[in-house]
DNA sequence: GTCATCCGGTTCATATGGTGGACCTCAACT
DNA sequence: AGTTGAGGTCCACCATATGAACCGGATGAC
């Protein structure tokens, strides 16, 4: 039986892939094999043949005492060969760094992969209470998160609504706090006031706020965040943050300019 | 008929990764069908099936106007996940960009890839004449070129004699000044001097000199190296620059061992 | 102008290689 | 010493990858 809209050969390198992008998110405790297994729907024999075929790439690597699953070397070479193509994390990190240091608040570099967010770096500020709602690896669909709105806010219209319909199934499931019309509302809200604000609609108390980050032809390359517990975010600091944000998006546009114009 | 000692299942997901690795080292130009097909000694639907998963998956994008194929966003994402637990370009970085700033010539962080060494970043210094022998994500086999030397110089010997094994078929037809004993008699002059050197051995002119990077339990993480024309890595200068290696080597050991105790 | 060549890409009958239910082994708890 | 749940493997079956032959376009030689 075929899938009318399903991809067409090489499915064992799909399947592979998907086990991949679940690892990738795990971090330091790496992923069990049964973790994989429930993740992906797969069957336990052809996760692990999948696993052992990229551990072969060293791709994947398995801790011998736990007998996780890690990324390995061959993820870090490939993506420092991608990173003069695709590297934002390079040319956003000293921005991040005073984003972390002017605020005290965590701040984070976010991208867009697909129709999610993916958060690749998380750097934490000096206050000393922090929220830990979003860490590096972790995915949101586009709206879900302050960055993440962002980004979705900058894209345009046809865009926007192709996203949505693309995550529209598994909102109602995964975060019963949103829904399209309420995205709909966020997104108009988010280009009036010019960047985008998340009122602990994920985890209560955990305010985030963000700007999309354009490269020179106006595509959204990913968005700037800072995270912090709800007294930390309303006026006027919200409005200072607003323009701390708003500072590091255009050095960081600049360089994004200079880089590939 | 099966090969005795051959990856057992998921050999297309091989096949892929195969083409993954391909692509990785064509850096800004990518590689053409033709390329691909060549390099992997695959057929041309074959080849052109698995690129369409990996692009699927992002890992591969295709230029719609050259039709070449390059590293995708997913590689630059997988990499920065990787990156707290394998990222040494990270903590290497400053060490280089004060190598060449100091020097005046190229250098580079070199990792181990299996029997292969492979250049992660490549930073050029101020002197006009410069080498390009040696550029980011290019590999050869360990004890080829100066990084490459002090990496196979600091493994154990019985590590050594099997790398020797691994690549020793490779050796005459790609690099006719390099045989199984006359790496074994470099090894040894590393070993002795506590640098490696590269006399033009690859490309005439071209001298390079490195020293390894140890992790704190003692395996090797990679090297660094410099490349400059023959003239300017004579006595008295190589010992100036083995000095400059050698400082920042125990700057990036120091924080190799700060982050992964 | 046309014939030859090379490139990127696709088709479809064939058979290779992936799949997954059943199974093994070991360690940690009852 | 029995039970659970983990990691890992086996092998008969049939879904899925394979590759010779093909298409269509671009380039260029004469």
């Amino acid at each position: 039986m075929n899938r009318m809209t399903g991809p067409s050969g090489a499915q064992s390198v799909d399947r592979a892939l998907l086990l991949l992008r679940l690892v990738g998110p795990r971090g330091e405790d790496g992923a069990s094999l049964v973790d994989l297994v429930t993740a992906s729907g797969l069957e336990k024999p052809t996760v692990r043949r999948l696993l052992m075929a990229l551990m072969r790439s060293r791709l994947i690597e398995q801790d011998p005492a736990t007998r996780h699953y890690h990324l390995g070397e061959e993820c870090y070479v490939l993506g420092a060969l991608a990173s003069p193509r695709h590297g934002l994390l390079e040319i956003a990190a000293d921005a991040v760094a005073r984003l972390a240091r002017d605020s005290g608040d965590t701040a984070f570099v976010t991208m867009r992969r697909g129709s999610f967010a993916i958060c690749l770096h998380r750097q934490e500020g000096s206050y000393p209470i922090r929220t830990h709602a979003l860490t590096a690896g972790a995915q949101h669909p586009l709206g879900v998160g302050a960055g993440s709105l962002a980004m979705l806010a900058a894209l345009p219209d046809a865009e926007v609504e192709a996203v949505l319909a693309d995550i529209s199934p598994h909102l109602p499931a995964d975060y019963p706090d949103y829904a399209p019309h309420i995205l709909r509302a966020d997104i108009e809200r988010t280009r009036a006031r010019g960047h985008a604000l998340n009122p602990g609609r994920i985890v209560a108390g955990s305010w985030g706020i963000g700007v999309a980050l354009r490269r020179g032809d106006g595509t959204v390359a990913g968005a700037l965040s800072l995270a912090a517990v709800e007294s930390r975010m309303q006026p006027p600091r919200e409005a200072e943050l607003a323009a701390l944000l708003a500072r590091e998006a255009a050095e960081v546009e600049t360089r994004l300019r200079r880089e590939r114009p």
